[in-house]
RNA sequence: GCGGGCGUGGUGGAACUGGUAGACACGCCAGAUUUAGGUUCUGGUGGCUUCGGCCGUGGGGGUUCAACUCCCUCCGCCCGCACCA
């Protein structure tokens, strides 16, 4: 019998169309059936999908197809996180209008991603770039404004000078900004906040519910918030000796034990202290100047020596009666994290210690770690950090570092300077508010203007949206907004005077922090609708990178409480269950010059490798994460042309677990190319030779045939389990396993009896079946092959019989002294006591124990054989 | 420096709450069929072996009848954060 091979390309475009008429894919409201929303991390439309993406989405559709088989109500929506500066350097570079260029790339990326047959509702499709987008972000930002969660502030901010834009925080890696890599300045400028700090705490706390998400991005975001518990401790300044309006000085300290070893107290440069005594005197506004000047970036920070400046002003020791402590200006205090000064401690904080090393400062110990001798105990170029019993510290001596703590906390806050305590206890967070100023043009405009009567003004609601203009010129570097010759120019709402639009743009981020949101009602006049946001949210499954934890994801978790307090949703948390995804790698290319060459160019031929075109010799370089500049890239569409979307998604789901990094490598596409025509090759010949579509199920089965429906079974169990835990390449196993088994069933019966005719049609059914939402093209085609009418997308998952999955006779191992001698086929509920009896005349077993006493047998049923001799 | 993760054949990787390590696949070897070839099918494939076995999950130690799995320790690689008071 001859099967025609199966022609991908044609038939995936057929089913792609079937599923489109049919509407299969489309998802509405339904109080009757559970819901489940699974989505992937929306791309960005630069141009064309690449791999990462085919992963990403092959992932989430595998669980889409798989829960609407099981009965949910799936929404698997797809859009574009459309805004952003590639478009403006497209503009730039190309003078294309940034809207024509997103748009275009959105277009293209488009048919890519049908061509890969997701079961997408394209209905709810949506770019944030679409002006009905950004009109409810806007909506969003006034009405956050409202709720006090949006500020102005003139602080230190990132400075692209490659981008000519702020960065946030969090958009700042190594000292650089995280798409220009270039190095990211400090500047002062006024900027518009969201007030992400005002849910620090509830941020940290949530992690705690989100028992579905990896630990490792729990604990960066843990990291990221950085809770830290401590005292500010008010420091009375020695009359005299500082500037007017300067009495005391207040520090922030998570270690108040360690105050009897204070040996001075120490200002950042920019402390308002510190600029009051540069007013006065020169050295110390050298010494800030060169502080600042020294210290532009966050890469030169980091690698700076601890220097300082001593101001002469001195402050009361708090207690320790008639001592006295220095203030320096020192380098390495930041003004953003707590108070701007500390009080420093050598013996126990390591940049205390080299501070006070260079600066001749009094080193004492007063935590004595346990075991050291209280004689001889002392601090080398090693501060000591650690746990121990108190010394030289008064009242505290013996206490715990714990104990100290709180002993201190307790006296400092009971005591009085100038009418207020010492001391109070502070909670301080790392996370700064997320400043979302960006002066460019490609983003969504702030809906506020500036008055000079008024001050500043928010758009009133019937004004918006606020539009972005469509004639701008991109050739003065800077904010085209800000150079259009009418565009900012408007009347005060208020007053009716002349004012000034806000030009900045919202960061691109605010965009990608509420579309799963927006995707429950992608068309509604308001930025949510109640209902479907209600029946639709949390997302049950989300799918992106790990690049993703911190910046996206901790946004999207503060913008879901901001619309949760502004009435918008009713829910804290986005994402019930987070998946990362891990990278595509692929080895890497050079050719004789040292420029870098497309894998796609490189040919391999007796064991050398050389250039397809020119057959210049060809260098294979280290794999590493593919990535445009290193060429270290496959198209997607050349390998969906050639062999189909089912191979491009079989392979990137086989054998690498998803949440690692995969090597991409065109042996292995074709050996999953291979196994689908094999799978086909199956099918059909079960089909010619296995029961017709809905034959009964015979009263009995032969040995043979049972074994082959034992084996579907299981495989369909585990399948089964194995989608739940998203372990994909488990499933693909699976699948091979049963396909071994049908294959075996077919080559040993040519003329098979009517028990194994359906169990050849059972197996391939089931083969189909638990492919379909890895191969829903190739599993459709089988589908329709063995016979049935309707469409497989439509049908419900298949259930196992549980009589199938329990074997009645077991084999287990039988070890002698914890190793393996032999093994025993024994009743599945054999007693123990006959299992022993079968397990010791066993000749390999009684051979191993060799005459010797046996001391003890142990029997775990269904398992194993353990006699100890 | 701090925090976290990982280490299993030539390769990707499997192994449920400790219970036959290496499923499945790639590669390789041999054979069959066919072809001009990619194809398809069958068998083999952790290492050593005196063919009885012995050794094997980064190294060393421990707990246990039994350890890839638990504990201690060391080594290597990867990731995140980084003057955070």
């Amino acid at each position: 019998m001859t099967i025609e091979r199966y022609d991908a390309p044609a038939r995936e475009k057929h089913w792609q169309a079937v599923w489109e008429a049919r509407g299969v894919f489309r998802a509405d409201e339904n109080e009757s059936r559970p819901k489940y929303y699974v989505l992937e991390m929306f791309p960005y439309p630069s141009g064309r999908i690449h791999m990462g993406h085919v992963r990403n989405y092959t992932m989430g559709d595998v669980v889409a197809r798989f829960m609407r088989a099981r009965g949910f109500n799936v929404l698997h929506p797809m859009g574009w996180d459309a805004f952003g500066l590639p478009a403006e350097n497209a503009a730039i570079e190309r003078g294309v209008h940034p809207a024509q260029w997103t748009y275009d790339n959105i277009a293209t990326m488009r048919d890519q991603l049908k061509s890969m047959g997701l079961s997408l509702d394209w209905s709810r499709e949506l770019a944030t770039c679409d002006v009905d987008y950004y009109e409810q972000q806007q909506k969003l930002f006034l009405d956050m404004l409202a709720a006090g969660l949006v500020d102005r502030k003139t602080r230190k901010v990132n400075w692209d000078p490659v981008d000519h834009t702020v960065l946030a925080n969090e958009q700042v890696i190594d000292g650089r900004g995280w798409r220009s890599g270039a190095l990211v300045e400090q500047r002062e400028q006024p900027e518009w906040v969201f007030k992400i700090t005002a849910f620090a705490d509830d941020l940290l706390e949530g992690l705690g519910t989100l028992d579905r998400w990896p630990d490792k991005v729990r604990l960066m975001q843990a990291n990221w918030i950085g809770k830290s518990e401590g005292l500010l401790i008010r420091f009375d300044v020695a009359a005299a000796t500082a500037p007017s309006g300067h009495d005391v000085i207040t520090v922030f300290t998570t270690r108040p034990d360690t105050l009897f070893g204070a040996s001075f107290v120490a200002i950042a440069p920019d402390h308002p202290l510190a600029k009051a005594i540069a007013a006065k005197n020169e050295d110390a506004a050298r010494f800030i100047a060169e502080c600042q000047r020294g210290g532009t970036t966050a890469a030169e920070l980091e690698t700076q020596e601890k220097k300082g400046f001593d101001t002469s002003v001195r402050v009361k020791h708090p207690v320790i009666e008639g001592a006295a402590l220095p203030v320096y200006i020192a380098n390495f205090i930041l003004m953003e994290y707590g108070t701007g000064a500390i009080f420093g401690c050598p013996a126990h904080d390591q940049r205390d210690l080299e501070f006070a090393r260079a600066y001749g400062l009094p080193v004492i110990p007063v935590v004595l770690p346990p075991g050291a001798d209280p004689a001889t105990f002392a601090i080398g170029d090693e501060a000591y950090t650690g746990d121990g019993t108190m010394i030289n510290s008064s009242f505290l001596n013996g206490l715990t570092v714990a104990e100290a703590k709180e002993a201190m906390a307790q006296h400092l806050t009971a005591q009085t300077l100038k009418g207020e305590p010492v001391a109070a206890r502070q909670t301080q967070y790392r996370l700064r508010d997320w400043g979302i100023s960006r002066q460019r043009y490609w983003g969504c405009p702030i809906p506020m203007i500036h008055c000079e009567v008024c001050g500043i003004v928010p758009v009133p609601a019937k004004d918006l949206p606020v539009t972005l203009p469509e004639d701008v010129s991109f050739d003065v570097p800077g904010n085209p907004l800000d150079h259009h010759p009418t565009w900012k120019h408007v009347a005060c709402p208020q007053c009716g005077a002349p004012a000034r639009r806000e030009t900045d743009t919202m960061d691109t981020f605010v965009d990608s922090s509420w579309y799963f949101a927006r995707f429950c009602s992608p068309r509604a006049e308001e930025p949510t609708d109640r209902g479907a946001v209600g029946y639709w949210l949390p997302v049950d499954q989300y799918i992106g990178g790990v690049e993703h934890a911190i910046l996206h994801l901790l946004y999207a978790r503060f913008f879901t409480r901001a619309m949760h307090k502004t009435g918008h949703v009713a829910i804290d948390e986005p994402f019930k269950s987070l998946f990362a995804q891990g990278m595509l790698t692929h080895a890497t290319y050079k050719d004789e010059a040292g420029k870098w060459v497309f894998p796609a160019d490189v040919v391999f031929e007796n064991g050398k490798t050389r250039h397809r075109e020119t057959g210049a010799a060809i260098t294979v370089g280290p794999i590493e994460s593919m990535s445009k500049s290193k060429k270290n890239v496959v198209d997607p569409d050349d390998i969906i042309a050639r062999y189909g979307a089912d191979t491009a998604r079989w392979f990137i789901l086989s054998d690498t677990p998803p949440e690692r990094d995969i090597e991409w490598s065109a042996a292995g596409v074709d050996g999953a190319h291979r196994f689908l025509q094999r799978a086909w090759r199956l099918v059909n010949e079960a089909a010619a030779k296995g029961a017709p579509a809905g034959a009964p199920r015979p009263e009995r089965f032969g040995a043979d045939a049972e074994a082959l429906r034992r084996s579907a079974h299981r495989s369909l169990t585990e399948v089964t389990a194995a989608f739940e835990k998203l372990r994909f390449n488990v499933a693909v196993a699976q699948i091979y396993e049963l396909a071994n088994a049908l294959s075996q069933g077919l080559q040993t019966n040519e003329n098979p009896e009517e028990d194994m005719r359906f169990a050849l049609r059972e197996a391939a059914e089931i083969l189909a079946r638990i492919a379909a939402p890895m191969v829903p093209h190739l599993a459709e085609e089988s589908w329709a092959a063995l016979g049935h009418q309707g469409l497989l997308a439509e049908a419900p998952w298949p259930e196992a019989d549980p009589a199938l999955l329990v074997d009645e006779t077991v084999t287990i191992a039988v070890q002698v002294n914890g190793k393996r001698r032999d093994e025993l086929t024994i009743a599945r509920d054999a007693a123990k006591e006959d299992i022993e009896a079968a397990a010791l005349k066993l000749e390999n077993v009684v051979r191993a124990i060799g005459g010797r006493q046996i001391k003890k047998v142990v029997i775990v049923p269904q398992r194993i054989v353990n006699v100890v001799a």
